[in-house]
DNA sequence: TTTAGGATAGTCT
DNA sequence: GACTATCCTAAAT
């Protein structure tokens, strides 16, 4: 039923650093095969990590257990779990050991939209993908596909050539506060793609609960 | 329409 | 103990 996905897209594509991995990822498809159906998403938007270079990488402080697949070799995925209710999917790459990812922040599914639909019944088509934990969440991604190699032929997480994104409708966003790795520039994304999230300011989550102090509740 | 705040559990200091 | 590369809902306008 679903037709056949253009090649997989060859482990040299991810072994160079994030600024060209990045913008390259626009326009690709990623696909997940479940028991449930395979679901595929054309990449719109993109965030670099640059590894220890960027103070808000998970690697920044050093290899730990969780972010160990970061430090491995590129083309692989690395699904961490946060906010106590979402995944977020990184693709690994640059040369082994340099600990560079490219964040999955948006796409549009491009294939097996009843079986997103099921996994978010309350999303409309246009949101489904729209945002990291939500794009995890239509392709059923998550703890157990942490470290797979989407470069694998027959591997259940693979990303394929898609149509790459107009280079005119790239558009890229320095974030601001970030220093080190200054000419990099962090967000990539299709510009006008509905899927795309609109740009938000830096918004530092204010903590909402004071503290407890006296014995009580 | 925009904005604000709550929820949730794994990870690091 | 405090933080998080987030999402969803409710309330205000």
């Amino acid at each position: 039923m679903n037709a056949p996905l253009p090649p997989l897209l060859p482990r040299d594509f991810f072994d160079r650093p994030v600024d060209e991995v990045a913008p390259a990822l626009l326009g690709q498809v990623l696909r997940h095969r479940t028991p449930d159906g395979d679901v595929a998403a054309r990449l719109t938007e993109v965030e670099a990590y640059a590894g220890p270079l960027d103070p808000a990488s998970h690697a920044y402080r050093g290899r730990t257990a969780r972010n160990a697949v970061m430090f491995g070799p590129p083309g692989h995925a690395y699904v961490y779990f946060t906010y106590g209710m979402h995944f977020c999917m990184n693709l690994v790459c640059g040369p082994d050991g340099t600990s560079m990812a490219v964040l999955l922040r948006a796409g549009e599914i491009v294939a097996g939209e009843d079986v997103a639909r099921e996994r978010r019944p309350r999303s409309s088509v246009r949101d489904l993908a729209r945002g990291p934990a939500r794009l995890c969440q239509a392709l059923g991604i998550a703890r157990e596909q942490n470290g797979l190699d989407v470069c694998a032929p027959d591997g259940s997480l693979t990303v394929h050539a898609g149509e790459p994104a107009d280079p005119a409708l790239i558009r890229t966003g320095p974030r601001t506060g970030v220093n080190g790795a200054k000419e990099v520039p962090w967000r990539f994304w299709i510009d006008g793609d509905p899927t795309v999230s609109p740009y938000r300011p830096h918004v530092p989550r204010q903590r909402k609960k004071s503290v407890p102090t006296r014995g009580g509740r």
